[in-house]
DNA sequence: GTGGTCTAGACCACC
DNA sequence: GTGGTCTAGACCACA
């Protein structure tokens, strides 16, 4: 797998799993891939996986058993809904107001350019 | 002056110099701050402002003359312009793009949440 | 190690790793020193070295992994060898030429000035 | 004037002065321009012009007249070739040896190039 | 372990 | 005065 430079790898591996709930694809309390698994997979080192997981974990977004696994928390969806959403108002939007006003860019030319993209 | 913890201090002063630019109080070919005069106005290491600088430099956003300082680049409102607004749309609207998607956000409630924020 | 008094010393590293390079001692994708560990042997501050490796990121020529260390970039070898031949023809040669004619030196002397000093 | 940013400007100005004995544009005990003339003329703070000359001075080029100003020394030309000479042979040449074994740059070819610059 | 960044202070060449 | 470079030492995030 491809990863940003400029973001840490553990974080880019915990939005991967983010991304996997808020697509639905992860329901709660389903197991989600082993450490050492998905390290191969992704080709990464299992600490740096285990450094996602415990992560998430912090955030009460997954729970782990010991001895099983890790699996995604009750109302997983929701709770990572919030937090993401949460955290896309509260830093990156700000951020974006004023990017988009210093490039002059206006909502109708940000749409355009958006669905370029699409 | 208060710095993101998050990113490099250098590479936040270079985007200070930048807002400058595009907020036009700087024009081609004026000076910028001396290296020790800005540090001690932003309160950090004269090393520091030089890497900034010296970063810019790079960039084609600036140009130094040796012994005197340096100056901003022959149009560096549209150097700096296409510079930041491409690194925008190339590298910052496709996440964008997708986390709106994931957030269920769509241009009416961005521009909502943007104005809530001015 | 010893260094010309003339020429930045982080420079003169570079170099060196483009010269082991062009000599096919180091080959792509292959790590090259840590940059405590070249610090020590050639007897410079570690912050030099590190500054030497990210001059020949930029250029492309070594790339890093986090956490793991730097490495020759896939093509190494032909990517210095166009920069560094490039960089001469560009930049030396005009002046060789010019230099040359001035002191009326032709092919036949130089070549014979070449072979004493080997 | 134009000035390479990797040298020293007195150095290049020193070079000008070198060049125009050497295509014998300046003879021998004849004068040179002022100081401040010269620097008006190719547009250079008149310190850094004086030197250019004082260095000369030193070299043994030039040599100056109290109140008058500057002249091409006695065998100025003969000379300003053995100092450019010499330097050439001792510094220059083996770094140039070096390149064009790295670049596998032979004297054909490197008689192709100069002839394709001239 | 790896590299990245910052501070502090020094010295230098240059204008 | 200007910027460029280097050393020394520290702290941090990351794998």
């Amino acid at each position: 797998m491809e990863f940003d430079q400029t973001q840490a790898i553990y974080l880019q591996i915990a939005d991967l799993i983010c991304e996997k709930i808020l697509l639905k694809q992860y329901e709660s309390n389903s197991r989600i891939p082993a450490v050492r698994e998905l390290a191969v997979e992704i080709a990464v080192n299992p600490n740096t996986v285990a450094r996602s997981y415990s992560y998430l974990e912090e955030q009460g977004i997954i729970y782990k058993q010991r001895g099983i696994g890790y699996f995604i928390a009750d109302n997983g969806y929701q709770k990572t809904l919030m937090l993401k959403k949460n955290n896309f108002i509260k830093n990156e939007l700000p951020k974006l107001t004023k990017q988009l006003e210093l490039f002059n860019i206006d909502l109708n030319e940000l749409s355009k350019l958006m669905r370029g993209k699409v």
